[in-house]
DNA sequence: GAGAAAAATGACTTCGGATGCAAAAATTCT
DNA sequence: AGAATTTTTGCATCCGAAGTCATTTTTCTC
């Protein structure tokens, strides 16, 4: 495993005529280089096709400009978007992203060594940590920002969609239009988001004295939606009224399952309501009513406070929740 | 911008009461450490909360341990999925994924200079690169793996699913059945994948001796994909009696658009087909009758090519093309 | 227990670019 | 033109871990 040919800037600085500290100035904005140097150096650059070495230059500067997004799960439907977004708004800061998925929130903690041996200039965490793993950044002063995650203490910074405000209008506006039985398909146990959402929806039906509720079991999935709908079809005594759903994937898999496995029609029969506004939620066959978050200000917000951070190391902790949309789709009875 | 107090090997060593060298080699698999050395080292390590700096690891190894993937859309559904497996087989084998999502591939030429700074060990790339492009990967060997997408010389290597094979079996399948009007929905004109499917396509069609057939732009997306049912349906002299779409999620916009706007029904009016495999293609809504890509066999193999490259950098460029599955789902009558 | 072989250790150098500092060159001012 | 500034420039050093090599320690053999 011989080392590769590439060129250093001592290759360019002999090429130019000129001494390695010129070649490196000319690369550092601000830097004091005069014009005839700069000619030197660019034409030997362009002729050896030289590239600044950007591990090295890290390593002096103590900074990588790259930024870790920890991410749970990929195949979300929701995740893509917000990484998609993330990696454009870094990029435009003229930062990198190195990507660290997830299967399962367990892989976390082998994961989190990784992340600091990379150097990297901050942490976007889409996952669960726990205290002791937050206090690691902290000690190293590495800026964490959670997106869509709460800490309970304020150890940390977060960007987050108010999960529990969406839950209650959409509840809420079934309850107004006159639903009186209810069940929710729930998210994952271990879902901060899940459990968030949940115990809002809860709140508002028995805010209204509705105790008609059942909860079944799905895991922001379509086929843990599906199995959820058939036990509650085969199992509860009487049929919902309005099925509200931890996800959006969820009340799909709910409408697909109602409509082609027991020929319910929706939201003529029964409403159902999602939560996210992913892209498929607004597809002609499923038209969701639903809460989109503002996934582009989320994350622009994200990278905009990481940036602070990263430039201000002793910024305190700051949250910024953002309230969901609500999108009247043609799922529901509103 | 003070630097942030990390420790480094040599408190280690300090704190161990051995050398820096000592230290460096207990993180080194195979190095010849007595027990006892090992035991203080990693003692002192645990209580300072000792990481190694991977970019000054980077910087004398000449192994950076990251790949760098570079993908043009990921909100197109099919590419998270392919970002997921990537990462998590990377991982599995040690290597970071360095994330460079362009809008555009436009944005191609700006980012490449990025990639070369990072020193990444490989590259894969889910984008179109010039044959200038390829040979700035080639004069640093720095092994370079096309995902779905062939160059024509044989300038570097490549993991596909085989576009042509699949429209084939596809529009084979329609013709036996006896469908006799054809309609296409393209891919954008600039995607190789669907050039390839849609040639493919057309030249089944003809060796079948069918003309009667019409193209219609779309461009991979559900909404494209809605606008170009419309126009064929406002536009062409007769219904078609089969639609063969560029990918899975057009697929889903002309099925959505043709029941939910023209009240048509598929498949017993119309045969709708896709292409991709995606989740949702599978949704009982849909339930698409498609050629799936073997995506976790085709992103292992990427990776397995890559990390073979990376030992080896000499090996000779290799293409592998995988077969898409054919699944018979009930979105046209074949 | 002496001698040979093997294992472990630490001093020193290296990777490639950034930066403080002093010397040199260019510019401005008398 | 000469002095006083200001701007450029190059030398030397640093970042943090890894590898080379000579030296020391341990283990093994007879």
């Amino acid at each position: 495993m011989e080392r590769k040919k590439t060129f250093t800037s001592y290759d360019v600085a002999r090429l130019a005529g000129v001494s390695q500290s010129a070649v490196s100035r000319c690369y550092k904005s601000g830097a004091s280089v005069s014009k005839k140097t700069r000619d030197k150096v660019e034409k030997a650059a362009k002729k050896l096709g030289y590239q600044p070495n950007a591990l090295a230059r890290s390593l002096i500067t103590a900074r990588s400009n790259s930024v870790a997004v920890i991410i749970s799960n990929l195949t979300n439907l929701y995740y893509p978007e917000v990484l998609a977004q993330l990696s454009q708004y870094f990029s435009e800061k003229g930062m990198r992203v190195l990507l660290f998925a997830v299967d399962t929130e367990s892989q976390v903690d082998g994961v989190l060594g990784q992340v600091l041996q990379y150097q990297v200039d901050g942490v976007i965490a889409a996952v669960k940590l726990t205290l002791e793993q937050i206090k690691k950044f902290e000690d190293r002063e590495t800026p964490l920002i959670f997106y869509n995650r709460h800490i309970n203490s304020h150890a940390a910074s977060a960007v987050c969609c108010d999960q529990a405000d969406g839950a209650t209008v959409l509840t809420q506006k079934l309850i107004d239009f006159g639903h009186k039985k209810f069940a929710y398909i729930s998210g994952p146990e271990d879902s901060m988001v899940g459990i968030e959402r949940q115990k809002a929806t809860l709140t508002t039906l028995e805010k209204s004295d509705i105790s008609d509720y059942t909860i079944w079991n799905g895991d922001f999935s379509y086929d843990g939606a599906t199995n959820a709908t058939c036990k509650l079809m085969n199992e509860a005594k009487q049929k919902p009224d309005a099925i509200i759903c931890a996800n959006d994937v969820s009340a799909i898999g709910v409408i697909d399952t109602l409509r082609y496995e027991y020929n319910i029609k929706v939201p003529e029969d029964i409403s159902v309501v999602g939560f996210d506004g992913v892209g498929p939620a607004t597809w002609a066959s499923f038209n969701l009513t639903t809460i989109r978050q503002p996934v582009k200000r989320m994350t622009k917000a994200a990278v905009e406070m990481m940036l602070e951070r990263i430039d201000t190391p002793s910024l305190a902790n700051e949250k910024r929740v953002f309230s969901g949309i609500f999108i009247e789709g043609n799922s529901a009875k509103i």
